[in-house]
DNA sequence: TTGACAGAGATTGTTAACAATCCTTTCATG
DNA sequence: CATGAAAGGATTGTTAACAATCTCTGTCAA
């Protein structure tokens, strides 16, 4: 079952850290890794087709970015954020990212523009075909590429992480037929991009985060953690 | 040699991956460890009387974080930053620290105050004292004890590591007596949080960095790598 | 029926030996 | 004397076995 989550292509490529890092950033982004699963290393193991070094180093890398959560003795887990660090990932990226928008309408050249343009065009036919996972991948990639677009490393891996973090909250605390990211949205970030307007494109971007907060802001309390409550409350009263 | 510089208080107490990794942060951030330095497995083992396994998980997550070069079958060295890698940090410092002092100023209580200001006395008096590499230290960990009063960790992880990476760039291109941060404006940015004036704690704290950078342009050509060309250079022509 | 306890099995943490790569020194040669 | 190749040592990368811990199951007693 494990495998089957997180290997979507073939499996007989051998991969580094980083190749079995975005793998399970993907499966995490697209929610075919629900927070609080197990990742058992000999699972890893054969999924990837590498020795436990390798899976125990990129479990390691994904534990130091609160991806997952390594408790001792007791193996790895896909991270349940709590609420108080869900507002904590919102804040920085109501922080980080309008700045990275801003950037990115400066420094946009036309292919940039082109690029981003066919991105939202498979964002838009994803969702058209009804492909949700693909959709909500591509919608978190949006993000990622602005980043790439304001030509800043430290700052796209910022973005990336916390777009990673953000579908563990919306998985957890998130309706699961809610949309990650509204398309008019980002198609009109792109559009200040288009026209180098760098303080629409940032404010835009906010307002953006604003929504995707909101939406899960108002469906919080009823995922919450998965544990003994909810699994026994069918039948307690 | 290395573990003179890296292991500054006893070393008889084992420590955990992120005690080793706070221990070189420190000394890089002191500047005890210069850019380019070779952290060599067993010299690491022998510092911190650990196993081989600790220490190459804690160079895995240093290298992550962009501190630490982790060259192929060549090992670890201290990361030495290029220009364009060193824009980026103090792009990503302006873009975040900012904020991060706004949401400070708006957050902090008294205590919060008074441990920020008896924090400056510290530097202060490191300074008076001519404890460079101590003042150094205390500089730079201001500016994460006011991501710690924003009450994000989050960002308080990401200034952590920006803090750090700015050392490695002042070791780099910085001269070597310039001093780290000018302590009136911390004094600055702490009266604004004393005030509950955000606006003020954000903008002090861009002039702040903008200062920062620009010691550390100007002289800029001077040091660049530690390569065979500069070596070479006094009888090449 | 419920709870506690013990043991087997499974999973993770650690260590040590082995393999592979790189660096330095040495030696031969143009 | 300079250049290049080869051997040796040193360092890193990997694997496999071992130790420690946890989890699950079955049994027994209350």
């Amino acid at each position: 079952m494990l495998k089957n989550a997180v290997d979507q292509k073939a499996s007989e490529d051998d991969l580094d850290e980083e190749g079995i890092v975005n793998r399970i950033y993907e499966a995490i982004i697209e929610q075919r890794l629900p927070p609080g699963t197990k990742l058992s290393e000999a699972a890893l193991c054969e999924a990837f087709g590498v020795g436990r070094m390798r899976v125990r180093r990129s479990l390691l890398l994904l534990a130091s970015r609160g991806v997952v959560d390594l408790q001792n003795n007791r193996g790895a887990y896909v991270a349940q954020p709590t609420m108080s660090q869900a507002l904590e990932v919102f804040e920085a990226r109501r922080t980080i990212e309008p700045n990275v928008a801003r950037l990115a309408a400066r420094r946009a050249n036309k292919a940039d523009v082109s690029d981003l343009a066919a991105h939202l065009d498979m964002e838009a036919e994803a969702r058209r075909q009804g492909n949700r996972q693909l959709a909500i991948r591509l919608s978190g990639q949006f993000h990622v590429r602005l980043a790439k677009v304001a030509r800043n490393e430290v700052m796209e891996r910022m973005v990336k992480e916390l777009v990673t973090r953000t579908s563990l909250i919306i998985g957890m605390y998130g309706s699961a037929g809610t949309k990650n990211c509204h398309d008019d949205e980002h198609g009109d970030i792109l559009e200040a991009l288009r026209n180098m307007n760098s303080e629409a494109a940032a404010s835009l971007m906010e307002q953006h985060l604003r929504h995707i907060e909101q939406e899960v802001d108002l469906t919080s309390e009823r995922k919450r953690q998965v544990n003994l409550v909810e699994i026994l409350s069918g039948e307690a009263s």
